[in-house]
DNA sequence: TTGTAGGCGTTATCAT
DNA sequence: ATGATAACGCCTACAA
């Protein structure tokens, strides 16, 4: 006459009256053996693979107020930059018992807000956040929860808790450089999805132009659509229309500098003799390509694998030292920008 | 004298004591509006955002034996291809409450099958794998869970519950036949990281050069490694240097064909006029090119889309009539294989 | 339309 | 080293 709701599920009950111990010895034999018995330990293990018991995530969770979830909050999902920071974390995270739960925020503020809102819900282990623009509600939330932060992608003199990433302003500050050591002269910037960082990276930009007496509002071109090889092409023949003396681009990504490729290859303008070409993020591809492209490494995996370590030495006790990790970046040059000397450089 | 745990957590009974009701009320006028009378809904309403009430998923998922969470496995977090169709996925579940948990199998059965049990012990509200070749042990899973599955990215006669996409063999031969009509006369095949839909599109090429006699087994490469743009322009180089009579390649995806046809421009070889390259997925790159490259269409963000959909619409009662979707492909023909006529054709 | 009783599976707390 | 008991926060079942 009970009301048993029977769920069909091996508990940990279950596994405790087969072996003839209590459900509370069972659960310390799988997660601390070392408090029971080495027998009873082999016993319980004995029992739990016959019955085919699986420990309830969301019992633990509820009963504990913990869970083994960290969350992910990254801008996107098609970009491969993120990509290959989900690679590093999932690296990493697959060693351990943690699990990701992935967010994807679209580069939008409100919908970052909103699943850390969710995230926040759920008692996660840890959170990992993408750069260092969230809004001061999101922010809040950050500084509020009971769990270490990582914030990836960027560095900033003010991390909510902890963070590993470079310094775009500056890598795009030396890749300009790097265009006006070459020799080149009338440079621009093409630019699309203009998020945070990219912005950053519009004024390293600036800052070398300006420093070099060559800084022009004229020569850029920025976008607020999302990245493409095509939009690269169209962007760059926009921009040279305008500007038929524009003879290089730093480009904000990998794949709008491959499209000012192919575009200057379909308008016959020889690269990098008439035309230097500079991306951003080196991607596998920029050295494969004929003229190879010259980019600016960043780290992306490292930041990946570097915030999951740090996340979970945070959440297991150890407290890293270091919590405002650099990561830096490293302008390759390759052949895109190797133009024959024939000024410039002097300084 | 009570032993309290206190979490400091605001609890459904809390708003349900600020409101002056019972706590059931509370839970149904969140999740039914429809069984509590207006002014409740509407005070409980307000207390909940007084007292910034967050409903607990564990509790939740505890007491109802059920979650929001639909489990997805793919075997790459960096694939292109995978990115695709996640934005798929993400663009429907984001208009609802059900939450995503990624799994990376990293083309491993075994990693699968792990990922599966641990899914299913979360009791998910739906699951989506990555094509049909599950093992034994993680197909007899999916067979037993108790939600709804979608096996995507494939087709296939036999779907554990539902499936969308589309045949790697036909879209391959498809290609193939393409390079055939076009004249071209010892084609090539390149493929990297050779998954199971790899081989079966390196099947639907030798379907294709055996129907026309032409087949020949010293005109296939292949490699466990991961493709890249640079494994392309080595493999084609590779393959040409056995081969010099190669006049054109069918490539398992898109970055092989790049590298591929890099690798042709730096050895001065003519595309599409000399040598032919075809590429597979139809990444937008290809359009842009220089020359734009022939690629296979696949229709990647719509199975995430369509898969979602079939899921949520199984899990809430309806299931669809239609539960083996076929997205088809298309040859995109483009500048690679645009070959002046020059005989083949005919039969 | 609203409420009462109790259980979901696990772990924290206190005791032995 | 092991156990008894209650509690985690919510929901199902039944009742009123």
């Amino acid at each position: 006459m009970k009301k048993r709701r029977k769920s069909g599920r091996v508990t940990l009950s279950d596994v405790a009256r087969e072996a003839g111990v209590s459900p509370i010895t069972v659960s310390r034999a799988l997660r601390s053996p070392g408090m029971v018995s080495k027998e009873v330990v082999k016993r319980i293990e004995q029992v739990v693979g016959d019955l085919g018991y699986v420990p309830d995530p969301a019992a633990r969770a509820l009963a504990s107020q913990r869970t083994d979830v960290i969350g992910v909050i990254i801008p996107s999902v098609t970009n491969n930059v993120f990509s290959d920071v989900m690679r590093g974390i999932y690296a990493r995270v697959e060693e351990t018992n943690y699990r990701i739960q992935l967010g994807n925020s679209r580069y939008s503020q409100k919908e970052e807000e909103k699943l850390l809102q969710t995230f926040v819900s759920q008692r996660p282990a840890g959170l990992m956040v993408s750069g260092i623009d969230q809004s001061d509600e999101a922010r809040q939330i950050l500084e509020d929860v009971a769990c270490p932060v990582v914030q990836i992608m960027e560095t900033g003199p003010d991390p909510v808790d902890m963070m590993v990433g470079f310094s775009h302003r500056d890598a795009a500050r030396a890749a300009a450089e790097h265009l006006i050591a070459k020799g080149y002269e009338r440079i621009g910037f093409i630019g699309a999805r203009m998020d945070p960082r990219t912005a950053r990276r519009l004024e390293g930009y600036r800052e070398a132009l300006r420093a070099a007496g060559r800084y022009d509002e004229g020569l850029e071109r920025t976008t607020a659509q999302r990245s493409t090889v095509t939009l690269g092409s169209g962007m760059l023949l926009e921009l040279k229309a305008g500007r038929p003396d524009l003879d290089a681009v730093l480009c904000n990504n990998d794949d709008l500098a491959l499209g000012a490729l192919f575009a200057c290859q379909r308008q016959g303008i020889s690269v990098p003799d008439e035309f230097g070409i500079c991306g951003f993020n080196d991607l596998e591809m920029m050295a494969a390509s004929c003229p190879s492209i010259t980019s600016v490494r960043t780290y992306r995996e490292e930041m990946g694998v570097r915030g999951t370590d740090m996340l979970i030495q945070a959440i297991e006790g150890g407290r890293s030292a270091e919590a405002n990790v650099d990561l830096g970046f490293d302008v390759i040059a390759r052949e895109s920008t190797a133009r024959r000397e024939q000024g410039g450089e002097k300084g």
